[in-house]
DNA sequence: TGTTAACACGAAACCGTTTTCGTGATTTTT
DNA sequence: AAAAATCACGAAAACGGTTTCGTGTTAACA
């Protein structure tokens, strides 16, 4: 690369010491206006721009904030980055991204590297291989140096941090319910693996509208998807029972349940309905078009970078976590239009 | 923030010298094994992570890759996306991602900020906007400057740096020729405005089949789409003319153009073949399925990364920008099953 | 005319690390 | 025993800025 103009070329170049230079840059009264104009006019000739590591390194800050999620290809991740870039420009930070492709190996390293200095703090949605092992001391040890965090989506309560979260109970109530009332009796659940906790938390929300319609959860009726083997074999297992809608968790889910009703010969909506859950382009330009949760990743993003900025801020000693829980909605689409 | 455990700490506490305490981190010969143990153990004891902007000024580099997207809600993007990411990670450099949402200004404005010095190198795919304008200051600056650059999907020639395309003549070409041999004729072509090129590179393959089959190309069965008004209405007209089958050249025109006819009462792919341009999941899980063009987009991103790390990397002076090519092929699915 | 204030600028410290070059104290060599 | 080599460490500069605190010169005031 060539070699970068800085305080102290001009300096030199123009005779004055490397703080008057500074000092003129910064339209200092403290310099006279014969000085600021020459300095000025040579840094503009030459296209000075001030060097931003030796600015991060005296601030303590770099106003760079790390996001790590476990993977990009997928609508609902992409839309969060969205708008955590939105939010971060807005105040003047921008942002690092990284993966952890579902590994918890990846996501310690990567956790360890970004704290190093390199950002003022980080949001990360929780590897699948993480919530499974159960162990999060690469972030607790995070809050412990009181490297401000912020966890959103796949969040434990354990780690002590800001979250922010879509209400996922109600989310999966809403969505059962709005089976229920279509006259759907035997509804299908189509979820991840147990500890994965929002899958979890929609299925308490699933379970809780059955109940209120005094139907008991059948366990035949769920099916849970190991990611590891084949999604649809594990997904065709659940129409050997005889059902008449399904929820799935996801978009992936919900348009391979509804190819397979089709296949199988059913009328999606007349004799089977289908919900899932991320607002996608899936879900949208399938036919007939999915019903779905729609779950504001933008709003998601944006909420968070909000609150890790405010905390990298607030100088504030005393900090009891926030948690935001945004509220999901309904996206009525063709493939839960009453049946007449 | 905590504060942090530096050197100076370090040799502070334990009554020696900076350099000793660097040198010792590094085991360095010069220093007894007993001091070494003992720095060592203080050092793992508190946790020292040495920080790395104070590495990055002195190093004069920052091993960050800005990367500069139109947009991320976008199949094709964020599967580069991962490319670049995957490649980064493999040689010790991490990304810093920005979105330019097809604004000039604001891919004008981010290019600034990050060729301060925050970044080695840069991996930037061209704004809409910019393209319509022809304006590319910004970028020939940043090559006179000597910052390393790497555009993809979306170049200019006239803008000296390596760049990593797909061959989206030949792409037009081989989408059209599979239309053709599957008996069609009257082939609709949905694309962008002109100033757009890999559009028009796109439609250049697809004049081409068309000649070679002796058929005039119709001005009437083309249309560019405008982002800014309605797509779908865009799409429509195009179904005023008689027409067997329709190129577009993303997925979402795919999909919508399906959709219309479906409506029209067209069978597809018996009456009616439909192929589309990214492999995405709308392709994958529209009834039927599409055909598409897959791009490669992980190939790509990562060829990018790797084509931009040599260049950061390697001190030669004398330097000719490579172009990469990747060629695309079809992905054949139900949309274009060969009519009876 | 002597004192003080304002002005315009420079010296030096600082952010955290690495690295070159001393240097005093041992140890080895002759 | 004197010279040379080795050892173990420290001082200082460097990366590129900002900022505090002088300080010499001139202008204003009593």
């Amino acid at each position: 690369m060539k070699q970068k103009i800085t305080i102290k070329t001009i300096a030199k170049e123009l005779g004055v010491s490397t703080s008057t230079v500074s000092k003129a840059l910064k339209d200092s009264h403290e310099i006279s206006k014969e000085t600021k104009d020459k300095i000025q006019a040579y840094a503009n000739l030459y296209n000075y721009k001030p060097n931003s590591l030796a600015l991060q390194l005296r601030n303590q800050k770099t106003k760079v904030i790390g996001v790590i999620l476990p993977k990009i290809v997928h609508h609902f991740f992409s839309t969060v980055i969205m708008g955590i870039e939105e939010g971060a420009i807005e105040k003047g930070y921008h942002i690092m991204v990284c993966f952890s492709n579902e590994s918890y190996a990846k996501e310690v390293e990567t956790l360890k590297v970004l704290s190093n200095g390199s950002v003022d703090g980080l949001i990360v949605s929780i590897a699948n291989e993480t919530l499974k092992n159960k162990d999060f001391k690469h972030f607790t040890d995070l809050v412990s140096e009181e490297i401000p965090l912020v966890l959103f989506d796949r969040v434990v309560d354990d780690i002590l941090c800001d979250k922010v979260v879509v209400d996922d109970v109600g989310a999966g109530y809403k969505a059962t319910k709005h089976l229920l009332d279509n006259g759907r009796k035997r509804i299908a659940l189509i979820t991840t693996p147990k500890h994965v906790n929002v899958g979890t938390l929609r299925r308490q929300g699933y379970e809780k509208a059955l109940i209120e319609e005094y139907i008991k959860t059948d366990k035949n009726l769920i099916v849970e998807i190991d990611e590891n083997s084949d999604v649809r074999k594990q997904i065709e297992f659940v129409f050997n029972q005889e059902i008449d809608g399904v929820f799935a968790v996801n978009e992936i889910y919900a348009a391979n349940a509804m190819r397979i009703a089709k296949e199988k010969g059913l009328n999606v909506p007349k004799d089977f309905s289908v919900i899932g859950f991320t607002d996608g382009l899936i879900s949208e330009y399938s036919s007939p078009s999915i019903t779905t949760i729609a779950q504001h990743g933008f709003t998601m993003g944006k909420q968070a970078v909000e609150l890790l900025i405010e905390r990298i801020e607030k100088e504030t000693e005393v900090y009891s976590p926030k948690k935001i829980v945004i509220s999901s909605n309904l996206k009525l689409r063709e493939s839960t239009k009453p049946s007449s």
